[in-house]
DNA sequence: GCCGCAATTTGATCGCGATCAAGTTCTGCG
DNA sequence: CGCAGAACTTGATCGCGATCAAATTGCGGC
């Protein structure tokens, strides 16, 4: 009876309430485990704009935030892809048969752990705790790829804007910040490239809601929701998946 | 210092050579790791077309495939986003406090074990191997849904068929079935819905590939490529994200 | 605060996929 | 085998985002 590969997301059925016990979702490791991982793993700085490692490089260690956001992405022939942003608390550093399947540059100044996958590897052979925490961290992250690809699946520029804002808000809550406000951790170009959109098509986008006074942005990196029922109709009902 | 949550998929670092010992991705599971999951888990059976759980549902139980194909989709306002085909050996039923996140219906005859949860719970906690294997497949789902967002943000509905059909022959290789031929699993609508097209726009690019004689096909379910080089400058260069 | 460069916005035009609608083929079932 | 309904293909038109280019704004360094 061999077992096979996936074509898709095929997962899960495991969630922070996997042990009967919730977790808070930014509370995941113990102090104990702390403590354990501080022990094999090495402090790293990078400055904003630094590239962390590239694709295709050979993975010999692993990243856990400290403070500052990353972006991972991949480099298209015809221009970048950005997979995903990376926040305080995140484990990043994907690996394939021994090489990052993405690359990784700091959005601003960064500061991390750096794990060396051999160490991890030892750890999480003994450590069942961790294994579940991952778990939970790994089927966090599952989650988040689906909803990028539903977002991308949108057909209208400000639906896909709207999909993200409501995201960047949910973590902001999550992360116990005050959420009155959105912050934008990135600069237009890295959004376009999260959106499957150009900066001018995202630009228009935003042009778009704050003239239908659905947002209004106090800087480049600060947006307000102003009307709330019409932002979540753009985000929901509009711009509908073919 | 708290940690927070995500932004994307920001895991990793963890595949399957995470043991050392690398293992083909189709044998996570050891006999006795099998045996100890038949024990818990009752088979069940659909049929084509029956909807296995929805959205919402309270999950109780988790699927591993053992024969068939399942699609993993989310309902929305404006018609359904597929999210992945789930093969056999697969395992699907990702839940979020204790709901369903997505749909599933069987997309041929399905025949799988049903795992309850809390049986999952159970031999998770003991069995630190099949943590590990779980913690690989997750890893695996965590790229798919990578590379399906990769292909959604493509712009042209050629190259992210040819993503998709690039995709599928893959599995098919993993799976060790002879790959002359590429065999979809599923009907015109539930592809294009993967795609983010439309059936039409769909049934456009098939034309388009056809008649181009980059690709030839048998019937609805089979897809042979002619030009292997004219169909990976669609797949890879063409079509760019923005 | 001022300079220079990079990032963002805006404008005009074009192309591709969506849409709506009408054939055509496939499929299951009596 | 033939029928009915669904799935798929094809056609004509429209709208939105891409593209290319120019104007503007923001930002780091001094």
């Amino acid at each position: 009876m061999p077992a096979t590969p996936i074509a898709g997301p095929a997962i899960y059925a495991v969630d922070p309430w996997v042990r009967g016990i919730p977790k808070a979702r930014h509370q995941l490791l113990s102090d104990d485990e702390r403590a354990l991982l501080a022990k094999i793993s090495s402090i790293v700085r990078f400055k904003k704009g630094e590239t962390i490692y590239q694709e295709g490089d050979a993975a010999e260690a692993a990243f856990n935030i400290i403070s500052g956001v990353v972006t991972a992405y991949r480099r298209l022939a015809d221009g970048d892809h950005v997979s995903s942003f990376v926040y305080q608390g995140d484990i990043f550093g994907l690996s394939e048969q021994g090489c990052y399947t993405n690359s990784a540059k700091a959005a601003t100044a960064v500061v991390a752990y750096k794990i060396p996958l051999s160490a991890l590897r030892r750890i999480l052979e003994q450590h069942a705790d961790l294994d579940i925490d991952l778990i939970i961290k790994l089927c966090e992250g599952l989650r988040e790829a689906q909803h990028h690809a539903l977002l991308l699946a949108r057909k209208h520029a400000a639906t896909r804007l709207a999909m993200f804002l409501e995201l960047l808000e949910r973590l902001q809550i999550a992360r116990g910040e005050p959420a009155a406000e959105i912050h934008l951790p990135v600069g237009r170009s890295s959004i376009a490239a999260y959106l499957g959109l150009t900066p001018a098509s995202l630009s228009r986008a935003l042009r778009t809601l704050t003239s239908r006074k659905i947002i209004s942005s106090r800087d480049l990196r600060h947006i307000r929701i102003l009307d709330r029922a019409a932002f979540q109709k753009v985000a929901d009902t509009n711009g509908a998946g073919p």
